[in-house]
RNA sequence: GGCCCCAUCGUCUAUCGGCUAGGACACGAGCUUUUCAUGCUCGGUAGAGGAGUUCGACUCUCCUUGGGGCUGCCA
């Protein structure tokens, strides 16, 4: 049996849909399921969206995702040579015809037109979809070179997967009418017809294809709001697939050994950004401590803050990790800690801080957390709790909270107050009593 | 209009004729000595409709309905 070979052919538009991109994963992990090849083939025939920053951008997207391809990429624009002579061969054998035409736009010339079987019907056993069947005569003759003498996309699509070797062709579902097209083409070339499998489309709650109009929709807004690549790799590879039991977050190697393209749904699926979002928190949490720790440090630096030698930072990570669901949230997580200078939550200052009696019990605060012998969270929360009396820490948390972070939320209150060390701590208080309070 | 495809909780899905229809997200309630979160426990919500095959159908067949795709000198 001959190697497998499978390729992903986008068109460079600068940005990567979250549906392309997942055909891709599919092709991907069928390659490496398989033991064949993924290939890469550009498909710049549109010169100008295909410029070098927008195959930058794709090359950059598929490597962010880890999405390494085999052998050297293939670029579409310079197999025009064997497209024109695939068209000559087609017009000798009688299987292509010159006629004039008009097209939509009103553009008038002489195209090369593909001559579609009169009768018979076209037959494929797709992998996803199962057998699937069209009777010639219901498709019309399509041109295949336009009238300034380029190749048009079915031509250089099937050329080039006859020059690059392809066996399985593993697409959106958006190509399927195409598929009855092309399997004439090969035929009509002499070349051997490759497998297919057709891919759902990702759509919205409407049902209607995913859009940009419907939230993120391409892979670099995932990137630049802080999602893992593995994260979102494996979300959209559960949507249309899945193990065949209960779990939900993959290895790389899980997902390779476990992949069968057989069990792809056939159904569109809908997207579930909310799902993504919980599948993201659980990538983060599993990340390494140290990695984690690698990716606060640099976006707090990014954000202009320092973080001091003294710093307790695996205590803050330790707090921090769990409950992170995005890593763009890190650095406003993270100001109160290193510098004086954080912003105040309006909603938060109105509910917690401007209310009658919050400045008598921040001064009261001051006074009791400065005679703690020892700054830890535990001792803390028990002068806290102390004051409480046992009906609930609410009263004084809260207002707390919103002076030495000037936020509503955040990591565990203690904890915070432990991190930031009894003079900022008492400062704040102070401040905030003297400033915000009533 | 024509052709092709599809149909289980709100969403992603399990079920390869035996189902008290399972899991996850989301949602609600509770617990974690009533801070945010994590974690844990519990809860509600599903087989589009109609025929047929069968001892038995969510699973097979057909029809209806609904949804989507394609119908370019775009890819």
């Amino acid at each position: 049996m001959s190697e497998i070979r499978v390729r992903f052919a986008p068109s460079p538009t600068g940005k990567v849909h979250i549906g392309n991109i997942r055909a891709a994963i599919y092709n991907w992990l069928f390659a490496r399921h398989t033991g064949g090849k993924f290939l890469l083939r550009v498909e710049d025939t549109d010169l100008e969206r295909s410029t070098p920053e927008a195959i930058q951008a794709l090359l950059e997207c598929m490597q962010w995702l880890g999405l390494d391809y085999d052998e050297e990429a293939f670029y579409q624009t310079k197999n025009k040579p064997r497209h024109m002579e695939a068209v000559e061969k087609l017009l000798a054998s009688g299987h292509a015809y010159k006629c004039e035409r008009t097209s939509r736009d009103g553009k008038t010339g002489e195209v090369v037109m593909f001559k579609m079987p009169r009768e018979g019907v076209i037959e494929f056993d797709d992998i996803v979809k199962g057998k699937m069947a069209k009777r010639a005569e219901d498709i019309q003759d399509f041109a295949i070179v336009r009238s300034d003498g380029s190749p048009i996309f079915h031509i250089a699509n099937v050329v080039d997967d006859i020059d690059q070797r392809v066996t399985h062709i593993i697409r959106g579902d958006d190509h399927v009418e195409n598929t009855f097209k092309h399997i004439c083409i090969f035929k009509a070339l002499g070349a051997p017809v490759p497998q297919y499998g057709h891919l759902s489309m990702i759509v919205n709650q409407q049902g209607k294809p995913y859009s940009k109009r419907d939230g993120a929709a391409f892979v670099g807004e995932f990137r630049d709001t802080g999602y893992l690549p593995e994260a979102l790799f494996n979300y959209l590879l559960l949507l249309g697939w899945n193990p065949g039991d209960d779990r939900e977050v993959l290895t790389k190697d899980e997902m390779i050994s476990l992949f069968d393209l057989e069990k792809v749904h056939v159904t569109a699926a809908k997207f579930d950004m909310k799902k993504l979002q919980w599948m993201n928190g659980e990538y983060i949490k599993r990340l390494p401590e140290a990695v984690f720790t690698a990716e606060l440090i640099r976006r707090v630096g990014e954000e202009g803050m320092s973080i001091p030698e003294s710093f307790d930072l695996k205590y803050l990570v330790g707090q921090l990790q769990v409950r992170t669901k995005f890593l763009n949230d890190i650095p406003s997580q993270c100001r109160c800690f290193f510098s004086d200078d954080y912003p105040f939550d309006d909603k938060a200052v109105e509910k917690r801080l401007a209310k009658e009696g919050v400045k008598a019990l921040l001064l009261d605060l001051v006074e009791r957390f400065s005679k703690v012998t020892e700054w830890t969270a535990q001792a803390l929360e028990n002068t806290v709790k102390e004051l409480s009396q046992g009906n609930g820490m609410g009263p004084w948390v809260h207002p707390i909270r919103v002076a030495v972070s000037g936020r509503g939320e955040g990591i565990g209150l203690f904890e915070m107050l432990q991190l930031l060390g009894r003079e900022k701590t008492l400062a704040r208080l102070e401040n905030a009593a003297m400033t915000k309070a009533l």
